[in-house]
DNA sequence: GCGGATCAC
DNA sequence: TATGGTGATCCGC
């Protein structure tokens, strides 16, 4: 009982607090969270530190005003606080309950033992033991572009095409950034150099930096262009160095000095125990520097009590905003508030809030290459919004020429097809189909694209895209072909007729048997690849 | 299984 | 005047 009244004092407290942050909340000007959502996904990132982001957010809203884009972005918005007051009103429910409802007080009691049970769960699992780097470019493309243009080097530069990409540091102390039209770039820096993609050139360098990496780490593991994790525990055994920071720092130091010197791309590094902890490590000091979080629990943990929920990959925009509707600021918040989460988030979000909270992560670093590639498409944006007719029929005939041509360089087939719209109005669409048949051609994915569209007539689109899922390859099928070959012939596998022992005589055949059932099973139980990865999850939860 | 929404880069 | 392309995952229905 006296547990009880401790417990109920506590509830009172936070049902305070959350009412004077409640009464706080309501002050906020309506138009803040816009101005905020047009700034664009990349406010946070480095070379920000000295610009004015109230000024440069006001530059962009008013230059935004009016637009289609805007009104789009307004309504989004409009619909998200919307959400989070639902949420808010919820809460105050919950700390209504708390009060006077004794089942309720009883059940929240349970559950907050419950989850320190998981927590306690989590931490026994957490492996030290692993010295895992994240690599990250500095303003990749960009430090590219000066490479092949010194002159670049020192005027304010971005790369992309409408959009751009990414800014060389001096553009940013503009306020410019990727993901930013560039127009509005234009207005806030009216001597912007705007260099064109080249995407192969970027293809290339990140090779060459991957090359370097790989004397470290020969499983390193590039999660995109720019970033690449790598486990340096072999490489430190191997070479009998001690294990502590010093002598980390220094290996990590000489990789960043050697990719600089071969490459000529300066690149940040994040050293921690885990994949998670080392992403958000190699943001604390960028560019062209390091930093090291400590492989002991307590300092780890430490660590991200402090952290902005914002700076976890997979919090975005929209999660930070719900969680700030719960006053919830930092990771440190999310573990005080776990009760309160757990009935606000679904199982997975919470489990994942939980856990990258206590900065658990995954230690694995293997590159699975295209094999867990779980879909393939191809989309483009008009320069002016196009009408259902023949020139949008023709436009989405290229998408699934192109495709196809992926696919093929991929040797992949598909057993399912969707097309992606989104109307002039900004409003995004997807309609998607599962077919009968594995397809790959153009003639085949530009058949089922159509009546996808059809469909939907009349249409005023800005943007078209065709993208297929539940992939296998073809050569699987080859595996699957040879297994039945016997010496002179080969039964098909799905007619059982006797065919030549030629592999294209026995392709063709194939190609025209391919929509049976009897060769999905077979190509899925070919098929079937790595294990998937899991999480760390522990089902003591949500057993109902 | 489908469609919308979110997220990363 | 004007706001990208590719791929993954989660959630509600």
């Amino acid at each position: 009982m006296e547990q009880c009244e401790g417990n109920n004092n506590d509830v009172e407290k936070e049902r305070i607090i959350f009412d004077v942050h409640m009464e706080k909340n309501q002050e906020v000007d309506d138009e803040a969270t816009l101005k905020r959502r047009l700034a664009g996904p990349s406010v946070l990132k480095s070379g920000q530190e000295s610009v004015n982001q109230e000024r440069i957010n006001e530059i962009i809203y008013s230059a935004s005003k009016g637009s289609k884009y805007f009104e789009a972005e307004q309504k989004r918005d409009l619909e998200l606080r919307n959400r989070i007051e639902r949420v808010q009103q919820e809460v105050k429910e919950y700390y209504r309950k708390l009060e006077c409802d004794k089942g309720f007080q009883r059940e929240w009691a349970e559950r907050t033992d419950e989850i320190d049970g998981y927590m306690q769960e989590l931490r026994s699992s957490r492996d030290l033991s692993q010295v895992i780097v994240h690599v990250d470019c500095d303003a990749f493309y960009a430090s590219i572009e000066e490479l092949r243009n010194e002159n670049l080097k020192n005027v304010p530069m971005a790369v992309g095409k409408g959009v751009l990409c990414t800014a060389n540091y001096m553009a940013r102390k503009f306020g410019v950034r990727s993901a930013m039209p560039e127009f509005i770039a234009r207005k806030l820096c009216p001597d912007l150099i705007v260099i064109p993609l080249n995407i192969p050139e970027y293809a290339k360098k990140s090779k060459e930096i991957q090359d370097v990496l790989a004397e470290y780490d020969q499983n390193l593991c590039p999660a995109s262009i720019d970033e690449v994790y790598m486990n340096l525990t072999s490489y430190i055994h191997l070479h009998e160095l001690s294990n502590d920071e010093d002598n980390i720092q220094k290996v990590v130091t000489q990789i960043r000095n050697k990719v600089l010197e071969v490459t000529g791309v300066s690149v940040s590094c994040g050293i921690a125990a885990n994949k998670l902890l080392a992403k958000i490590a190699s943001n604390m000091k960028k560019p062209n520097d390091q930093f090291f979080v400590s492989n002991e629990a307590e300092l780890i943990e430490k660590f991200m009590f402090e952290l902005p929920t914002r700076r976890i990959n997979g919090i975005g925009r929209v999660l930070e905003q719900e969680l700030l509707g719960l006053d919830i600021k930092t990771c440190g918040d999310i573990i005080h508030s776990r009760t309160l989460l757990s009935y606000v988030f679904k199982e997975k979000t919470f489990q994942n809030l939980i856990q990258c909270s206590l900065g658990i992560g995954s230690t694995i670093v293997q590159d699975f290459g295209d094999s867990n590639r779980k879909s393939i498409g191809s989309e483009i944006t008009f320069s002016k919004a196009i009408t259902s007719g023949g020139l949008l029929e023709s436009k989405l005939q290229s998408l699934c020429q192109s495709l196809a041509d992926d696919l093929s360089k991929r040797d992949l087939i598909a057993n399912s097809i969707s097309i992606k719209i989104k109307t002039d109005t900004f409003q995004v669409h997807t309609r998607q189909k599962n077919l009968r048949e594995y397809i790959y051609n153009d003639t085949d994915l530009f058949c089922e694209a159509l009546k996808l569209l059809r469909v939907e007539y009349p249409l005023r689109l800005r943007l078209l895209g065709v993208r297929l899922s539940k992939l296998t390859t073809k050569s699987s099928y080859f595996a699957c072909q040879l297994k039945f070959s016997k010496q002179n012939s080969v039964p098909c596998p799905v007619c059982h007729k006797n065919l030549e022992d030629d592999l294209s005589v026995v392709n063709q055949h194939i190609d025209l048997c391919l929509n049976t059932e009897t060769v999905k099973t077979v190509i899925n139980n070919e098929k079937k690849g790595p294990p998937k990865r899991k999480r760390n999850t522990i089902d003591v939860f949500f057993r109902h």
